[in-house]
RNA sequence: CGGGGCGUAGCUCAGCCUGGCUAGAGCGCUUGGUUUGGGACCAAGAAGUCGCAUGUUCGAAUCAUGUCGCCCCGACCA
């Protein structure tokens, strides 16, 4: 018998952070590298998680008024033209189509042919050839407000692409609205802001600080841009979703005009708000360890996984119908509004390659069941959010009894573990001592976490944050915070905001 | 786009500096046997135009030139 290896993967998160990321989706199945630079694929296991995740909010979406829809992938040049700071932000990062049509050449190369007259880019975000549609749609105040979202892929040319977090295509949702007046549409930004927090905490076990991001971090194009903010395992900062209030910047630039009710020409107040598949990397870099994955029940795309383990045929008979018929009752079961969802491993490959496969999959609860589980009427139960060594044995109707009770101290375990792991690493700083002494030096690699230190915005501070690789995350919405004054400049500062190093 | 590195079996790589038998290893895969409640062992087997092109040479994975691709580090970023 061959000694395990202390974990699964290799190297460890406090051996090389980065690279054990990597590992972590290649041992769990999630991801990996595709033929295109920068480009993933997403395999089944992944690609589930980002099911169970558009599931969940494309309800809350619906629940509050929203509408899908879909618009092209391709967008004619001159429209990303028409907002100067949108230009500006997008500009050096889209894949431009400038032909139509491939012609066989010598050596069986093809070469592109048919140029257009007008160039297409690959969308980088929909405002553009959203905002168009929306100008036709809105004549009258009656129209307002639209709200509409759509799933789709976006291409961004990133120079430097990682899975999950920054790929040059990625799947999203991108929600955006036309309102009548500023306050509905500042209601819609704050409204999403807080679907998406609820979402990150409720369901991907993530506790998020909701914020408004400084004018250096906006998006290109909008007024005022909101963001969650999740500290990973490093204690870096990822931003998980935006809620951008577009004012009527977009609105005047694509001519989306209504008459109002006192018969005025108005121009519409928009939103946009979006989160990705970045969200299945800060789901993993907040709960895996060293293991491989770590999944939330409510996103697992199994909750329980059925190990039978049997040797000779007359076992294999037994042990199996005890499986599928415990399979069976716990997929009765409910947890979180759904069925249990319960899968059986009958794949002929030895008991520790399928635990530890599982593992690595990040599968909340295992089932080992072997002919003394049988015999005893038990279940053997390991949890995801405990040592793989870590096994009890349970009466199998109490198991059944049990089992909504038990995914959700799991999923409570997981929020709560993050949740003191950002506490442990975060700290209220009141002086720029105290502030350098927190980051250490600027070449550290290493984040400090999250400091929470009073700041009056101002370009020039950005320059010194940005040479110590810092930034301001956001600045939190939640204020009980007392006023203060800018750490930097002594200006007076409402409230405090929150620096750190960013992925 | 600047700096560095690498292309050899499905994967990870050795061999190259100092050219020479039939190009290797580990993992994975297939088959057979022994095993089995923490990642099995033994045996046999399948698997490679050494990224591509040109050149030097009696002879190139190895040397030279070109070319394509990928990775890492910076600047840019959901």
């Amino acid at each position: 018998m061959a000694k395990a290896a202390k974990n699964a993967i290799s190297p460890t998160r406090a051996e090389d952070y980065p690279e054990w990321f990597q590992q972590v989706i290649k041992a769990g199945e999630l991801a990996e590298n595709s033929a295109v630079r920068g480009c993933m694929v997403i395999r089944p296991w992944g690609y589930a998680i980002w099911e169970h995740m558009q599931k969940v909010l494309d309800r809350m979406f619906k629940e509050t008024g929203h509408q899908n829809a879909y618009f092209p992938l391709f967008i004619p040049l001159s429209f990303l033209e028409q907002e100067a700071a949108h230009v500006e932000g997008f500009a050096k990062e889209c894949a431009v189509v400038t032909h139509h049509r491939l012609e066989l050449g010598e050596g069986g190369k093809l070469i592109p042919t048919g140029k257009l007259e007008e160039p297409l880019i690959v969308r980088p975000t929909s405002e553009t050839i959203i905002g168009a549609t929306y100008a036709k749609w809105v004549q009258s105040y009656r129209d307002l407000p639209i709200l509409i979202n759509q799933w789709a892929n976006v291409v961004r040319w990133e120079l430097r692409t990682r899975l999950f977090l920054r790929t040059t295509e990625f799947l999203w949702q991108e929600g955006h609205t036309a309102h009548a007046t500023a306050e509905e549409a500042i209601a819609e930004t704050r409204q999403m802001l807080d679907i998406y927090a609820t979402f990150a905490e409720e369901y991907m076990a993530m506790p998020v600080i909701k914020g408004e991001k400084t004018a250096g971090e906006r998006f290109p194009g909008a007024v005022s841009t909101y963001s969650i903010e999740a500290m990973m395992q490093d204690r870096k900062a990822l931003q998980a979703g935006t809620s951008h209030f577009l004012g009527q910047n977009f609105s005047k630039a694509q001519q989306i005009k209504f008459l109002n009710q006192e018969g005025h020409e108005t121009f519409a107040w928009t939103t946009s708000w979006g989160v990705s598949t970045r969200l299945i990397g800060g789901l993993i870099m907040t709960h895996s360890d060293d293991d491989g994955v770590v999944l939330p029940p409510k996103l697992a795309p199994a909750q329980l996984v059925i190990l039978p383990i049997y040797r000779s045929d007359e076992e294999k008979t037994a042990v199996l119908e005890y499986c599928r018929s415990l399979e069976k009752e716990l997929q009765a079961q409910t947890y979180a509004d759904e069925r249990v969802r319960v899968i059986t491993d009958h794949r002929d490959l030895r008991g520790g390659e399928k635990t530890w496969q599982h593992i690595k999959k990040g599968v909340p609860i295992r089932l080992e069941i072997g002919p003394r589980d049988v015999a005893a009427g038990g279940v053997s139960l390991a949890r995801r959010d405990k040592s793989p060594s870590d096994k009890t044995s349970i009466a199998r109707p109490e198991l059944v009894a049990t089992v909504s009770t038990l995914l959700g101290e799991i999923q409570t375990n997981l929020f709560e573990r993050a949740v003191a792991n950002r506490a442990a690493a975060t700290k209220q700083i009141n002086s720029r001592q105290e502030f350098d002494d927190f980051f250490g030096p600027a070449e550290d690699e290493n984040a400090a976490g999250f400091a929470l230190a009073h700041f009056h915005d101002d370009p020039a501070i950005d320059a010194l944050l940005k040479e110590r690789k810092l930034t301001v995350r956001c600045i939190p919405l939640a204020g009980d915070d007392e006023p203060g004054v800018c750490i930097f400049t002594g200006k007076p500062s409402p409230r405090r905001a929150v620096f750190g190093k960013a992925y």
